[in-house]
Formats: C-alpha cells, structure tokens, sequence
RNA sequence: GGCGGCGUACCCAAGUGGCAAGGGAGAGGUCUGCAAAACCUUUAUUCAGCGGUUCGAAUCCGCUCGCCGCCUCCA
C-alpha cells in the first residue's frame, strides 16, 4: 500500500492469507498469465516453507463481456466457453508446475453474495442504481485513488471513459449490469442481469478470507481500475482495510512492448511448451525480479535451458560420483565447498526473504555448483567426501524444491529434451549406437568412433566418454 | 498532460551507502585418442549523462537524456 518494501507482517502471526486474480476464461493462456501464476505460486511455496500457513484463493472470472463475446461468435452458451478455457488453463498451469491454489471460486458460484454485497453499498450510500444497473459512487470514497496514486480530478480530466449521461460521474463503476437480449442473466433486487467486474473480488475474499487480508496479488494492470475499485467497494462495504500488502507482477515484453492480447504481439503457453521444455518456462520466469519487466525471445529461452542443463549435468556428476567413490579419505579441495555449504540456506533466506528475490538466489545456487565442480576436480574419495557432496545434492534439491524447478532426474531432463527437439531416435537406437561405437573405440578405430558421434551430433545427442562407459544427452541450446 | 517504473560488460541479470553475484557468448589454458562436461585465466577502475550530499554512492538528492507501463479491456 505504501508503494515501498516493508517487513512482512501477517494479520494473524503465522498465517497468511492470499487472494490472487486468477483469470477471465475467455481464450486461451499466454506467457503473462504464466508469470503472474508462477510469480504467486513461488511466493506460496516459499511461505509455507517458511512455516507459514498459507490460504490461498485464485478466483476465474466465468462471466464477462468477452465470455459472453466469444460465446455469442461460436453459438454456444456462456458457460461451456467459461469451462472450455477454465480447463485449458489448469492443463498450462500444471505442465508450468503452478500448484493449485485451496479455493478457487467461480464467479458464478457467488452471485448471491455479490447481491447481498451490492445491495450493502447501495445502503450504506455509496451506490445507486439506475435503470437496472447499479453504480459505485467513486465521489463518495474520499480515500479513492490510494492505491493507483491517482487523484479524482486528474481521473476526470483525463477520463477517456465512454460517457454514460446519466451516471453521476464517469469515474462511477458498475457494480451490477442489467443484461441485453440474449445475454444470460440472475434475478436481482434490480430486475435481470449480471455482476460487473470487480464486485466478485469483493464478495469472494471476503467469504473466504475475511474482510481484512494479507496479500493480494495480480498482475500491475490491474492495480487500475481492477484492484482500485475492489478496495473501494470493499472497504465502503466493511469499513476495514482491506488489504495489508498489494503484490503486483511487472509484464512480460516483445522488443520491448507488453505482451498484451490487444497488441497481438503475445504467445501462448502452448505454443511456447511445444519449442521448450516446461521447466525451461518456469526458469525463464524466475530468472528476472518479479516486479520487473522480463523480456521473451528465443535467446533468453535459450539460455534458460543451458541453465537448466548446467544443473542436470552436475547431478549426473555427483551421482557418478557416489556410485564410483573410494572408501580412501582423500579430502581434496573442499575449503571453499565447506564454507558456502555452510552460508547457503541463510544466502537463500535472504534473497527470498527481500520480496522474493528469486533470480539472485538462482545465482547461488549456480555457485554452489560451481564449488562443487571444483571439489570434484579435485579428484577426492572417501565417506567425508561423499557426505560433502550429498549434503550439496540435498541443499540443491531442497531449493529446488522451493522453487519447484530441479526435481527431475538427469534422465527425465533428457528424454523431455528430446521430446520437445523432436529428436527422431529411440533410445535402444541410440545405445546401439553407443555399442558400436565402443567396440571401434576398442579396436582404436578412431575414425569410425569419431563418425558414429558425429551422427548423433547431427540429430542433436552429444556422447561424453567416461572411464568405462559413453554417457548420451541432448545439445541443450 | 497526471502518476509510476527502468537505464549495470557483447547479451541477459542480481546488487539499493563500504572494494561490481550468477548465466550465456568470446579468447587462452588444464583434462581427453579426439571430444564433451568440468575447472582455471581473461572480457565493467566502473554502474545512461551532469551536478550535489557523504570519510565513502551503481546505491541517497537534483537536473538532463533515452526507454517502458498505467490513466480504456488487459496477468
């Protein structure tokens, strides 16, 4: 609210309670939407490992002026459009590993409150009807404006509103919509008609979260007129504060522009999931602050898997490692590993801990793979070693687990590889290769080893040869 | 016009008062039959520009330039 970090104190200590815009189901998902819903999902994840417990509501606007749109052009009804991309959007969400949250209300489900809420204002003084419809009187909030940092006087000069005649000011919001012939309608004090957009944010936090939160989060265009407007009609209604902290995520861009749906310069999740791997998606995400703008294009994508695959290929080291391992203690160079591993969790903390910081902390993790490299450089054996490096895997992968990124195994990151580069071999026919390929290495026939990796490497798997064995993985990038 | 944000190496990006994380890319090296991976060295005496505050600023203040967002549906 104050438009600055501040220490996070929740309303009641040790629990928290979230209310995220989830979305209009009214086409299908892009990368904006993604970010908004990883952004949040990470913020949950990381209060709960803190030791928070966390409610946490993502509503889906299933009736609106573009549901009603887009059902009118296919000709069917309103709601099998609302189901049709509700359930496209559970389907992107998971293969992005957004968990669910532990209500998500539909706005039709809630009218009734939304009545009862409406009819409130209209008691209280701070709404009118009008020919069916019901307003929010913005003039009679005098706090109007607190959250966007807009006056009304500059909203009025500036107003590019369409202009009602008859509402009192053209900064008043509906609140109810009498309906038009042919669109679907719920019986109300003010005849026929349907909840305007913001009134459902209203009536669900306050069923399910009281009136008075901690956190509610969405996109930064919605802080103007969406959140704006809930808080106002929420707190004439309550008289409480609504909200203790406003999290908004910046946008994703195109050459610099918001991704939007208006500007047409937006990609779907799935057109996206089917050049790159999903956890590819998640790491792009988490790569940059989530207040600020995070520009997509192929090459950040593309980082983001070298990334990924950085991470992967040092587990199949530390593996290989704690297969082959002497029992001889040889400590080798585990000074500087010993020393990060000890100031890890706290580095962490406090990244996460300054509002979710989770591009800095993906930055120690990469350290700490690199000590680790290091000490297995230097080539040591022996159980102290060992638990050195298991301690290392288990603090990677319980970041990871925060994060919801790193929990595949070596082998899973690759058969994905290969389904989303559309690698065109089976596996047995790649270790069929590998076999032959051994048998010439064995012969010193270098020439013909050298040929059937140069095969591979053509369809994208490279061979690393180890002592006994050749390993395979795809060509991240 | 009002309000808000951003500008850090070749690219991405963290850092918001005490000697500039991390990833990618480039160059050189170690290792290897050759590779790959990994590691090492190297690439910002400097954080858009100009002033100011301070023992000390990328970090605070002021101005200038550039880019973007919201003010209308929008994650």
């Amino acid at each position: 609210m104050s438009g600055k970090k501040e220490d996070f104190a929740p309303l009641v200590p040790g629990k928290v309670r979230m209310y995220v815009c989830g979305i209009t189901a009214y086409d299908v998902c892009h990368l904006g939407h993604a970010r908004s819903a990883v952004v949040f999902d990470i913020i949950k994840r990381y209060l709960r490992y803190k030791g928070f417990e966390v409610t946490h509501v993502r509503n889906i606007t299933d009736i609106d002026d573009k549901i009603i749109a887009r059902a009118a052009k296919e000709n069917v009804t309103y709601d099998v459009i609302a189901k049709k991309y509700t359930d496209e959007y559970y389907r992107d969400m998971e293969m992005l590993g957004v968990g669910r949250a532990d209500l998500e209300p539909n706005a039709t489900d809630h009218i009734r409150e939304m009545i009862k809420t409406i009819q409130g204002l209209i008691d209280k003084g701070f709404a009118y009807s009008l020919n069916g419809d019901v307003y929010f009187e913005v003039g009679k909030l005098r706090e109007y404006g607190k959250l966007s940092k807009k006056n009304i006087e500059d909203l009025v000069s500036g107003a590019r509103v369409e202009v009602n005649e008859r509402k009192r000011s053209p900064l008043d919001f509906a609140l109810w919509k009498a309906s038009k012939e042919g669109e679907p309608w719920w019986e109300s004090p003010w005849g026929k008609g349907r909840p305007g957009w913001h009134i459902e944010c209203t009536a669900m936090s306050s069923k399910y979260l009281g009136d008075s939160f901690d956190i509610h989060g969405g996109g930064a265009d919605l802080i103007f007129p969406h959140h704006e407007n809930e808080m106002a009609q929420s707190e004439a209604y309550t008289g409480k504060p609504f909200v203790k902290y406003w999290v908004h995520n910046g946008f994703i861009t195109v050459d610099k522009e918001k991704m939007s749906k208006s500007l047409g310069n937006f990609f779907t999740i799935k057109e996206i999931l089917e050049k790159y791997e999903p956890e590819v998606v998640r790491y792009f995400l988490l790569t940059a602050h989530y207040r600020s703008p995070i520009e997509f294009s192929d090459v950040q994508l593309t980082e983001a898997e070298l990334s990924i695959d950085r991470y992967y290929s040092t587990v199949t080291r530390i593996k290989d490692f704690l297969e082959t391992a002497g029992t001889t203690e040889k400590p080798g160079t585990s000074a500087d590993l010993e020393k990060l591993l000890a100031a890890f969790k706290d580095k962490f903390h406090h990244a996460m801990n300054d509002d979710f910081n989770t591009a800095s902390s993906l930055g120690f993790i990469f350290e700490l793979i690199r000590e680790v490299n290091r000490f297995l450089d230097s080539k040591p054996s022996g159980n102290n070693a060992k638990e050195l490096v298991i301690k290392t895997s288990e603090l990677l992968a319980g970041i990871g687990g925060v994060l919801n990124i790193f929990n595949k195994t070596p082998e899973e990151w690759y058969r994905s590889l290969m389904k989303v580069k559309k690698i065109e071999l089976s596996e047995e026919e790649l270790l069929q290769k590998i076999a032959q390929r051994q048998e010439a290495r064995k012969a010193k026939d270098w020439a013909c080893a050298d040929a059937v990796r140069k095969e591979l490497e053509a369809k994208g798997i490279i061979l690393e040869d180890k002592k006994d064995v050749t390993a395979w993985k795809v060509k991240a990038g």
